[in-house]
DNA sequence: TGTACATCAGTGAACGCGCGTTCACTGATGTAC
DNA sequence: TGTACATCAGTGAACGCGCGTTCACTGATGTAC
């Protein structure tokens, strides 16, 4: 049973977050501010410390909550199905490309620069996994239907990965796949590296229809792991 | 005929952003501070006035000089010589890697988050293409060599990039290449994103061996481009 | 070669602002009997 | 249901620090005759 002080004070730390997350929209996640949060809400920046007990827990807060939302909207994006893994890789990228044009500054708190001085807690390891581990559904079922085709060249001296990451991956996948998991890291790659680069403006005055590209490149890093995305049916639903 | 004075002005312009540069190494950017940079030095803050109008002013010719040292790095790096683009395609991301560990926060200067408040000019636009320029001459060189082979998987909905990108890459390739621009530019995201997810902790506790893993990343890079890296006989001389 | 003047480099104080965190405190909300 | 006490929320002043930029100024270095 929830008492209404457990109430009030869950609503608070809420309203805080909420508070920051705007303020992330104007200065970087490094000048994030407790005195301008607590001066937007109309308290004493001293009030926050019942709440937080430092700038860099108000961080680690945000940024789980980002992994979480940019999870969610991966997970809710797979559309799921059999037989059209290529479509469901590229409306799970299109989901994240979604969540990071409505939140760019918490997709740059994810995956821009490292805040000087803060260190990650081991927190948010897991919620950093989520849209890996739905791409990496999404080709295990490839794997099950024979959906891949084999990719041209073998990744030589494998294993490259941690044990971590095959847990992620969910396994080791047989020949002529045992390089997968490598590959799959490269499109993830692509996937954040084309958000951030549309985000920070390296793809301004170089690419003429963003979403179109957005799109193309996706299906490129999709034939690097066998997937086949069916661009030309999907064109007419882009953005 | 230069004078004294011009001498010694432009020794302490070197020496200011020198000082500049080192004090990335331990903030980021935004943090970047101007009267910690007089203070190393010795000078008065206001000094430093006499030779940058703006705290601003300095962050571009920090920005000019990295992307700078990095075109120069990637085009030391190019072997040259026709018939092996595919290894001179390698070498010129190892290139940048080498140049990138050496130099961590200028390359999160120049692809990580952009310094909230700070507008890149115009001046700093083409230093900025020296690296993907070296790229876009490796495929020419591929092309009039026969040596790639056509990518999968036509990109539809053609052309996606603009006027000033086809002369970044020095034309428009005939079919069925035409689609090699779009194609580059995700070769490029695969470069830097690398790069930043390397340096951002992001291969952290997922990758065993960064230096194979980026060789093999740029590989499969490669192959989206149509150009075939020979990781077997090159994996020896890795880091 | 020597003098008069203009240009430039660098100073240090000041303006007006920001920050994270601590601490003793006042009142209000809950809890136990 | 009523009272006594403990817990918690929030305050406001303070500590000690940082920043970019301006301005009137002193000396030194250059230039013109």
């Amino acid at each position: 049973m929830e008492t209404t002080r457990e109430r009030t004070r869950r609503e608070l730390v809420a309203r805080i977050t909420e508070t920051a997350r705007a303020q992330l929209g104007e200065v970087g996640p490094a000048q994030l501010s407790l005195r301008a949060v607590a001066r937007e809400m109309g308290l004493a920046s001293s009030a926050l410390y019942r709440y937080f007990p430092s700038r860099d827990a108000l961080l680690t807060a945000l940024i789980i909550e980002a992994y979480d939302g940019l999870g969610q909207a991966a997970e809710d994006g797979d559309p799921g199905g059999s037989g059209k893994a290529g479509r469901r890789w590229l409306e799970i990228c299109r989901a994240c490309r979604a969540w990071a044009l409505a939140h760019p500054h918490e997709l740059g708190l994810l995956y821009g620069s490292p805040v000087p001085g803060y260190a990650a807690p081991q927190t948010t390891i897991v919620p950093a996994t989520r849209v890996v581990r739905q791409m990496a559904a999404v080709l295990r079922d490839a794997l099950a239907d024979d959906e891949l085709t084999i990719p041209r060249q073998p990744v030589p001296g494998l294993p490259l990965v941690t044990q971590a990451t095959l847990e992620v991956a969910g396994g080791v996948p047989d020949p002529p796949y045992q390089d997968l998991v490598e590959r799959s890291l490269v499109a993830w790659v692509v996937l954040f590296g084309a958000l951030t680069f549309e985000l920070f403006g390296h793809l301004e005055q170089v690419v003429t229809d963003h979403a179109a590209w957005f799109d193309a490149a996706m299906a490129v890093a999709a034939e690097g792991v066998g997937l086949t995305v069916p661009l030309e049916s999907v064109q007419a639903d882009g953005a």
